[in-house]
DNA sequence: AAATCTATATTTGTAGGACATAACACACAT
DNA sequence: ATGTGTGTTATGTCCTACAAATATAGATTT
């Protein structure tokens, strides 16, 4: 576990050494629960200030790679792959092109798992379903509250039993709603989309059916709708 | 930005830092170039050590939610949504679990892109599709060069010009190909799916005739055989 | 007055010392 | 065998110090 110091010039110290510690850890293929060096052994080894090893130990630690025991030691851990997500998964910090390519990849993952929802869907999940679409409260002709928005798609979500799309799509879902607060008279109705805009409950039939081709198609018109509107008016920011 | 000291004792103090400084730059709106104070102001501002001060700024500074320019001062970035993934979406830190729910993930984006592949791709997009599928060389009866996959899919995922969906796509790529050298005799062909194998080649008609539903489907059956038989035969691990 | 040089202050990156606190290990006494 | 006490270790935090590069202001020169 050594390396060369200052081998690239534009890279700080923490920088190598953190990528030097992540690396020992891949190449030993260290598993969940294994110890690893204490910090001042870090330092020794790499022979840097024990304050360098610790920001690098730092950034690890955020990601879930490792977790440190209060004067026990540090260990490895599995990392919650979306949750360092949730961190720059934030209208304040991105870019409109950044939320809109979010909002789009979302309308692609929620009509791409149809065959999962269709697939894991049972009686119980449909009436839990109906029970929340009847609990809908429309402040406007097409406008729920956002509550209501999150817990319908969130359900769906639940659905695939798969915690990596669960966590993606509900690390997106805020976005949706600062969308929504940003532009109060949201409606997303013109001519084209008129005859096919689809409401919640209009999705419940073809979740009954097993209906993969009319579920997909039914989402795919619920989110687009909602997502050419925002693009089309530039309602972000 | 001040906080109260050890309000909450189980997060370090570089950790409620961390969150300080981030909720500092969201609540003051602090755009792409904003300088934000020094180090020194930083720590006796929150009247915390120094180190407390940088450690928290490394993590945030590894989001890319912050660059410091060295000598000069720090400002706010905006962050590479995806790049953060990467480090985290490593087959030798996530479990089996994890590696499956990734790889399930990529079915669903990749047959979800469908209607944004197919409504962006051009001629010259499937030229160059048919080239590269040309140059494709066959280890065996189902078996390509891992390049020749990576190069097959990545072509798609550029076709959407969704950056988001690129960058998670191509990240999660590499797991396929730990997946693949894992299994040198992969072979994904039983009884059930033996007639519906979809090649790459197979994929060019749909995107010729710019059949959506015909190309979903084959996109689908094309991934989720692969898929499948990981799963059955527990190749990973 | 304008341009240039110079000294000083600022800021990040890095090193290293110090201490509190908690957990552990081990010897020792009961 | 059990309990006690002591010393060691590890993380978390604070502090000082310095190098190097940059910005700034002031002095000097033209």
């Amino acid at each position: 576990m050594e390396f060369n110091k200052v081998a690239i010039k534009s890279l700080t110290l923490v920088d190598q050494v953190e990528e030097q510690i992540l690396s020992y850890i891949v190449k030993n293929k260290l598993t969940s629960g294994t110890e690893i060096p204490s910090e001042f052994i870090l330092a020794e080894n790499f022979n840097v200030g024990r304050n360098v090893v610790r920001e690098a130990l730092s950034r690890l630690r955020m990601l879930g790679i490792i977790e440190s025991r209060k004067h026990k030691g540090m260990v490895v851990r599995e990392p919650d792959v979306m949750k360092n997500f949730s961190k720059v998964v934030n209208p304040y910090l991105l870019s409109k092109q950044s939320l809109l390519n979010l909002l789009d990849l979302r309308v692609s993952i929620e009509s791409g798992i149809t065959e999962l929802i269709i697939h894991n869907i049972t009686d119980e999940d449909i009436m839990e379903i109906e029970s929340i679409v009847s609990k809908h409260i429309y402040q406007d002709e097409m406008k729920l509250k956002v509550e209501n928005e999150i817990e319908f798609h969130s359900k769906l979500y639940h659905i695939t039993k798969n915690q990596a799309i669960i966590d993606l799509l509900e690390m997106i879902l805020p976005l949706f709603v600062y969308v929504n607060e940003k532009h109060e008279n949201f409606k997303p109705i013109n001519e084209k989309n008129k005859g096919k805009l689809i409401k919640h409950e209009d999705l419940i039939p073809f979740l009954k059916n097993r209906d993969v081709d009319g579920y997909r198609q039914a989402i795919y018109n619920h989110l687009k709708a909602y997502s050419e509107y925002v693009k089309q008016n530039r309602i972000i920011y």
